[in-house]
RNA sequence: GCGGAAGUAGCUCAGCUGGUAGAGCGACAGCCUUCCAAGCUGUAGGUCGCGGGUUCGAACCUCGUCUUCCGCUCCA
């Protein structure tokens, strides 16, 4: 079977109208992307997958759809304004990239090293910082530096940024040379305006995760859903991120969807619910055919400011083992923080313990995008057939696949189109149909292969005589001849959502 | 953002030392066909990513720009 890589997946989804480049007539927007006709529906059967899963199906989490403005409150205490922007500066000629703030606090201490060294040597090291300054030029220079780059950085002048790494001949450690690109700063989020136009104070941004329109609505939901701890709430949304790369086609997109729940859990639990959360996800996964080998988890060395704990379900995608799905323990950060920014307490009673407390947090949360682009790549296959022929096939798990049942007269006369049609009729509770007249037979089975559809019809002379039909199966291509009347049945159970929910729930 | 490569039909790609575009597959319509991309006939679809320049003349040379891919970097 020949590899799939990612350049086929690309094409593929392009040509048979899962995924187009977003504005494409106007030469695309940047690592945005459309969904056509049979992505949409796809897409909407992952949602659906794991929507019920979580939401349905667990009696403790509920699910809510928080909109995608926020008070801009919300990001400083989540810490988004502050640590989503770094001054960042590149020497041009290593190629390397710094953080333009960093260089200049590590040379401050640099010139200060070398003053507080030499006034050493004159046992002057007890004295003032004015002292300091006066007795050594190095301990001087550094204490100019570090005002002029208080004053920078206070005004967000990041010109005066490079200026001073230019005044104060800061090199580049690896190429040694003072060649270097202006300071910019990159904010990850993206904002606009709220309201009349040009007032700053308006500034609102489009949120970069959909966590935090769960963690504002906390007590709201905790209140009127009477939920008890443990409980958790779920939400799919798009999130926005100004990546400075945005590469690897759905991969990573500035303009994202997230399935996200938020389980709020008593303090010093958050350890064994991590691990349940773990493995109830990694479950959800499995359930979907895939083979273990192409799923991992994967720990995080370096955790986020807000995480206790974290790790990765990853996937091993064309481009290589990838992240798919976070699971994280964000402790109380979250929610402490927003009594803090909001002067409103965010604390659960718990009538057992007869005490308050800020629940602790744990997080799953899972790129939609990324989770459609790993079902194509896990289906996605070129199979070289007994006769030597390939066909392409997408074996995508019939409770996710866009159409679900063709209906195919095997002829377009002889009454066999119109007895299709009423067949069809038949099946539409089983899911989205099609109907296909024009080609060979063949033809037309592997141009549902292309898309993935589980189950092909074929109406024939017989047919008409005693209403039994060929059904022919995606992935075996095998064919048997069945009732009509038991076409929905057939049909209908393999492609059941429930029936992969009950997997997925299976202990 | 830096370096490298590439942008020609829906997809995959030809297109010579400059002379205003082709193939295969696909799509659409029809004919023929009793079960795995068959055959026949016909049709549609491209200002060669975009904008300047050189030239009598540019898909081809040149400059710029945008987009995509690979590497670096970054990644809540």
């Amino acid at each position: 079977m020949a590899e799939i890589d990612l350049q086929k997946i690309v094409s593929h989804c392009k040509e048979y109208g899962f995924i187009f480049p977003s504005s494409e007539i106007y030469d695309n927007l940047g690592a945005v992307y459309d969904y056509g006709p049979f992505g949409a529906e796809l897409k909407n059967h992952i949602k659906e997958y794991w929507w019920k899963s979580m939401v349905q199906m667990n009696e403790n989490i509920v699910g809510i759809d928080a909109a995608i403005f926020m008070h801009p409150t919300t990001w400083k205490a989540s810490g988004h304004v502050d640590s989503f922007s770094d001054p960042l500066i590149d020497n041009k000629d290593s190629k390397k990239r710094y953080r333009a703030d960093v260089l200049l606090e590590e040379k401050i201490d640099k010139l200060k090293e070398k003053g507080e060294k030499e006034l050493a040597k004159k046992n002057l090291l007890q004295d003032s910082e004015e002292e300091k300054a006066k007795a050594s030029r190095d301990y001087a220079k550094g204490v100019t530096l570090e005002n002029a780059y208080k004053q920078a950085a206070e005004a967000s002048d990041f010109k005066r940024y490079k200026e001073l790494i230019e005044e104060y001949e800061i090199v580049c450690e690896v190429s040694g040379t003072k060649n270097w690109t202006d300071v910019r700063q990159f904010n990850l989020m993206f904002n606009t305006q709220l309201g009349s136009v040009s007032e700053e104070s308006n500034t609102i941004y489009l949120r970069p995760e959909t966590a935090q329109g769960i963690f504002v609505n906390f007590l709201n939901v905790q209140k009127t859903a009477r939920m008890k701890i443990p409980f958790g709430i779920a939400q799919i949304g798009k999130a926005f991120r100004n990546e400075i790369v945005a590469r690897q086609f759905i991969f990573r997109m500035r303009e994202f969807e997230q399935m996200e729940m938020q389980f709020f859990v008593r303090p010093g639990t958050q350890k064994e619910w991590f691990d349940k959360w773990k493995q109830t996800r990694l479950k959800w996964h499995l359930a979907l055919g895939t083979s273990p080998e192409k799923l991992r988890f994967h720990v995080h060395e370096k955790l986020a400011h807000y995480a206790d704990a974290a790790e990765d379900i990853q996937f091993r995608f064309p481009i290589g083992f990838k992240e798919l799905e976070g699971i994280h323990s964000r402790t109380d950060f979250d929610l402490s923080e927003h009594q803090k920014y909001s002067g409103k307490k965010l604390q659960y009673f718990d009538s057992e313990l007869n005490q308050n407390y800020v629940p602790f947090v744990i997080e799953t949360s899972i790129g939609l995008d990324r989770m459609f682009l790993r079902i194509l790549s896990d289906a996605l296959k070129e199979e070289t057939l007994e006769n030597g022929e390939t066909r392409t096939v997408l074996n995508i798990p019939p409770a996710l696949a866009p159409i679900k049942v063709a209906v195919l007269p095997l002829v377009k006369k002889d009454g066999l189109p119109e007895k299709a049609r009423e067949i069809i009729d038949t099946l539409k509770f089983v899911g989205r149909t099609f109907y296909e007249e024009k080609d060979s037979i063949g033809k037309r089975y592997r141009r549902m292969d292309a898309i993935g559809t589980p189950y092909c019809i074929t109406v024939d002379h017989q047919t008409l005589e005693d209403n039994t039909v060929t059904i022919r199966e995606r992935d075996t291509m095998q064919q048997d001849r069945i009732a009509i009347s038991e076409i929905e049945k057939i049909v209908g159970s393999k492609v059941d959502m429930n029936n992969l929910l009950r997997k997925a729930l299976a202990e």
